[in-house]
Formats: structure tokens, C-alpha cells, sequence
DNA sequence: CAACTTAACTACCGATCGGTTGTATGGTTG
DNA sequence: CAACCATACAACCGATCGGTAGTTAAGTTG
């Protein structure tokens, strides 16, 4: 896909917004945990062990975002991801984290 | 890379500490500019319209996340991207919005 | 149907954090 | 010294996080 340079306002201001509902740790949670199939706000609140409220506030962000959607059935709403490049891009992050952790032991095995 | 879970909470925090420093127009807009190659704080607080100590603030922040460098050469300070993911990262979301743009706008010209 | 329970959403509050602007200071380099 | 950069601080503002409480919607029971 062809990227304008430099990138309109709104379109930057849309970019951030996604990175910021990604740029919290128990949206990362909830993330991760979706990965593995739809859940209820009553699933991720047991999972995660917050409150109901705050799960609901937190999925709201991630909806606003396009990363998840809603599914209602009975009483019940079920949340899955709909942005299936998240998944990508939460792994690459982690692999990143993951190699700079390696390195940073590798350094402190080395110094000693 | 195998990923464990559920992700220690360290490695969480430091991703979500990625995602945040990204979710920031004025930090994208330095990103982009890097991609272009090596740049001074003047050349951004140029080319960004904004104060030197504003953009010092905001490399700090990319930096402390491992996504840019500094090299230091006579009384200039070049910033590079020494992320590349990064560069992937950004194009990948772009991508994502630009499609949701696409479709917004097809919707709105279906409509009428 | 009425009463109750459960699941989820929403609104508000207080505390905290982040971004911006401005000023000032210190360090380094040529 | 002059230029460039980093840092610190204050002030203001808006956004965000977590909690409390109230509301809505669906299911259940009598």
C-alpha cells in the first residue's frame, strides 16, 4: 500500500490512537488473552483479577481502536479480536522485548 | 520466537512501554522522519514546528524504548531509528488505517 | 406478570500521568 | 565565546486509571 509523506494529521492522530490502546499493560492482557479465543467480560475479569468495570472501560478503548469486536448472545457479550494484524504486531513487539532481554543477560553473564 | 504464557508481567510493561512511546502524533512524526535517514534535534524542531527542548523530551522517550540511537558527531547529535521493526511496525498500522479509511469512505459513497 | 439475579454498560470522582510552553542552567564542541 | 544539545523546573491543561455507584438488559423464579 503506497504511504503518503508526509502523513495527514488525521491519519497520524488514528495511528497513534491504535498504538496507545495497545501502550497499556492489562490491554496487553486482555489482548493476549483474547488471542486464544473469544471471552466474556466475566472471563477476562477472573483472568485478569480486576473489576468488571474496568475490564468494560479497557475493552471500550480497544473497540474504539478496531482490535476487537462485540458479539452478543443472551446475557452474554463476547469480545474477539477483528484486527488480525494485532496479533502480528503484538508478536513482533515481544520478539524484539524478548531478544533485548537476551541480550541484557547475555551482558551481565559476560561481565562477570 | 517461542512466547511464553502468560507473558511475565516485566516483559508486559516493557511492551506496553513501546506501544506508549508510538502512541503519540508528534512521536510518529519523528519516526517518519527518521525513516528518511539520520537527523539532528534541529532538523526535527525544524521540520516539526516545534521547541528543541520538546523534541529532546519526546527522544528521550523513543529512546528509553529502544527504538532510536544517537551518534554524536562535533557539537550535533544525529538520531537514527535503530529499531527496525519499527519501520515495519508503523507501515503495517498505516496499512490497517488506511484500509479503514478506504472502507469509511466507500461506505460513505455507497450511501448516497 | 412481578420480583429477583446476573451480566454488562455508563457516569462520576479523585489521583495521577503526560504533553506543551516557557525559562533557566549546564555541558560539550568548534 | 558562540552554537548546539540536554536537563531541570514550574505551570497549565487534558487524558487516563481505578474505584464507587447507578443504569440497562437479559434471564430466572415464584
Amino acid at each position: 500500500m503506497a504511504m503518503p509523506h508526509p502523513l495527514p494529521d488525521p491519519l497520524v492522530e488514528r495511528i497513534a490512537e491504535r498504538f496507545r490502546a495497545l501502550g497499556e499493560p492489562l490491554r496487553i492482557r486482555i489482548v493476549e488473552h483474547l488471542m486464544a479465543g473469544e471471552a466474556t467480560v466475566q472471563d477476562l475479569t477472573q483472568a485478569l483479577g480486576t473489576s468488571q468495570q474496568n475490564i468494560s472501560k479497557h475493552l471500550r478503548v480497544l473497540a474504539n481502536a478496531s482490535i476487537v469486536g462485540r458479539r452478543r448472545d443472551g446475557s452474554f457479550a463476547y469480545y474477539r479480536i477483528v484486527d488480525a494484524g494485532v496479533t502480528q504486531l503484538c508478536e513482533q513487539v515481544c520478539g524484539t522485548v524478548q531478544q533485548e532481554v537476551a541480550e541484557l543477560s547475555a551482558a551481565i553473564r559476560g561481565r562477570r
